[in-house]
Formats: structure tokens, C-alpha cells, sequence
DNA sequence: GCTTGACTTGAACCTAGGTCGAAGTTAGAA
DNA sequence: TTCTAACTTCGACCTAGGTTCAAGTCAAGC
């Protein structure tokens, strides 16, 4: 994480709206939309290294704070666990020993998450067809309709979608 | 599983339904790879109306009945929580009464995995940049290189992430 | 007739990822 | 000064989505 660069901007009060650019953990929460207790449980779980304490132990965050947290939660957006955001937080505090590993881990989160895309595309071609489905249903009043309606008379569309997720039924 | 004994299962069944093509829990688990455990706890959540048994209670399958779970695999795969898979299979059984409330649900989900795939797709971008970032580390040995780079000597691709997803360290 | 393997059940257990509550501290307002 | 709000810690609790276990049933092969 950040270095210790700004150990004595601390002479700023430590509460809201701080002008030197310090937050406390209500208004971060507040800043990301995320309960103050998931921070909490973030930092306990070695997400967030070299936390910021106030004089009497409060959590600071300054912008950088901030920018850690949403890298945390853009990792976490991908899918990947906490114990691995973890991991790769280890290898980043390591050093330059540890590209190589932490290179391997971000080429693996680009693969997962293109294999989580690809999924939601398949299963959204399906909904889209459910979602054609009740359209049809439902201006006719009964699922008949759409349900016995014969292939070749369905939109292309409709065609294209229940020959690729394999519909037959349902 | 039963590969060995399907081929009896589809001459003559020993279960007491007389037509072929059937398939006990352990071959359509296998057919799905998906757990059999998987499948008996979706039937106790009301996942899987219906479900034909034989004579001596074990279930089975035919194609309808796979169909079935890989439409539920696909609601699952959307994101939606079991609770509402069974409250829209609910729905279903229920009859054209419910074209409504079911045309509502499946927008809404579309609009979800809509979502989803928008939030994916941002993840994608950054974690993209993580490559080309641990590329530059990796060649010159050192994170600095990357790190230090000036904005208009970065490649226009990671310029345009940067932007897009207000990186500044890290 | 005995063994084996795939099934049945309900209940207990597990993991991830938080979330809540109690008890205590502190700073600023009334 | 006292009250209140926002923080602190630690441990207990919660939910979703399964998974595993123990005990029993059944059909087939040897």
C-alpha cells in the first residue's frame, strides 16, 4: 500500500470531512456505499496493510485509502475470494521478487472473468427468450401460444436463441 | 454411476415404468456434472416439481426432466437466489394466471445479469491494465518502471483504462 | 444366501462473507 | 458536566448454498 509518506498530516482533526483529506471509517463507508463493519472485516482479513490510526486508534483514510479500497472491490467484483486477495496482497507488500507471481495471478483473473462473461452472455440469451416468451403469452392471454407456436414461424432471433441454448421445452 | 447397467435401464428398465430413456440420479448427475447431492437438495428446495420416481422410490429422469435442471442451472447461473427460482417455479405451476408476475421477474432478471455483465466488464478493464502493468514489471524487473511511466508514453489502450477507471497508483 | 453398489432419508456439518451486539473510549455539543 | 454520536474490540451470530454422514432399502452378481 502506500508508503508513510503522510504520518504528520495527523495534526488535522481526525473527524469528518477533514480538509487535509482524512475520512474516517463512517465516511469512507459512506464515500463507497459499503457498511463501515465490512471495512472492518477487510482490514481484519489483511485486506487493507498499513492502516492509518488517529492518536486514539481510529481508522484514517486519505484518497489513497480510498483508491485501495475500490482496488479491493474491483477484485472482489471479479470473483476472487478473499484468502486469494489476500495472497496477492502478500506477494505486492513482498516486493519485485514477487512479479512473476503476482503476474501469473492477474493473467488467471482475466481468464475467470472472461469465462464468468461468457456464462452471463448464454444466460442471457435465455432470459431474452423468456423474455420474448410472456411478451407472446402474455398478449394472447395463455403460455400456448408461445409454447406451440412452430419453429420456423418464431423470429429469427427467437430461432437463433433456441438453437444455441438448446430449447426445447420450458 | 450406473454407466454400465444404462444400457439395460434403456432395453428394459428394472424400475416400473416401462419406457426407455430413463435416468436414475446418479446418471443424470453425471450427464449435468452437477453433484446428485446437488440435485436432492434442489428437490427439497421445490427446485424440481414432479419428480417421477420408480417403484421403489428412487427418482428418475427422462429428457424432459434434465431439461428441466439445466433450465434451473441457468436461473442459478443468472445470479437468482434459489428462494426465487422456487417462487417463479411456484408461479409456473400456478397456470397462465401468472403470465404477469412471471414476465415481471424474468425483465427484472434480464436487467440483472445486464448488470452484472456491465460490472464484469469494468473489472475486466482494470484487471487488463494489471497485465500489461505486470508485463512492463516482469521485462524491466522492477515495478517502478510501469509505475513511473508519464501518462502520454503509456500505450492509447491503457490510457483510455486509466481514464475509464480512475487509476492513479497502484 | 451374501456381498456390493447405487440409491433412500433426515440431520448435522461446512465455508464464505459478512453482520450484530456488548462493553468501552472519546470528542464535541447543550 | 453530562449527553450523544461515532468510533474501538472481540466474539457470537447469520445466510446461502450446498455436502457429508448414518442408517436403511433394494437388485444384481457370485
Amino acid at each position: 500500500m502506500q508508503t508513510d509518506t503522510k504520518t504528520d498530516t495527523e495534526a488535522m482533526p481526525a473527524t469528518a470531512t477533514g480538509e487535509g483529506g482524512l475520512y474516517t471509517i463512517g465516511d469512507a463507508a459512506e464515500k463507497l456505499g459499503m457498511p463501515a463493519s465490512t471495512i472492518r472485516f477487510y482490514e481484519k482479513n489483511g485486506l487493507i496493510p498499513n492502516q492509518r490510526r488517529s492518536s486514539d486508534g481510529r481508522r484514517l483514510f486519505d484518497e489513497d485509502g480510498l483508491e485501495w479500497l475500490r482496488f479491493v472491490e474491483r477484485l472482489k467484483t471479479s470473483g476472487m475470494p478473499i484468502k486469494e486477495i489476500r495472497e496477492y496482497i502478500e506477494l505486492y507488500l513482498a516486493g519485485d521478487e514477487t512479479i512473476e507471481a503476482r503476474r501469473r495471478i492477474v493473467y488467471e483473473r482475466r481468464r475467470a472473468i472472461d469465462e464468468q462473461i461468457e456464462e452471463l452472455l448464454l444466460a442471457r440469451d435465455f432470459i431474452d427468450y423468456k423474455c420474448w416468451y410472456y411478451d407472446v403469452a402474455s398478449e394472447s392471454g395463455t403460455c400456448e401460444t408461445p409454447r406451440s407456436m412452430p419453429f420456423d414461424e418464431l423470429p429469427e432471433r427467437i430461432q437463433r436463441i433456441k438453437r444455441k441454448c438448446r430449447i426445447n421445452r420450458y
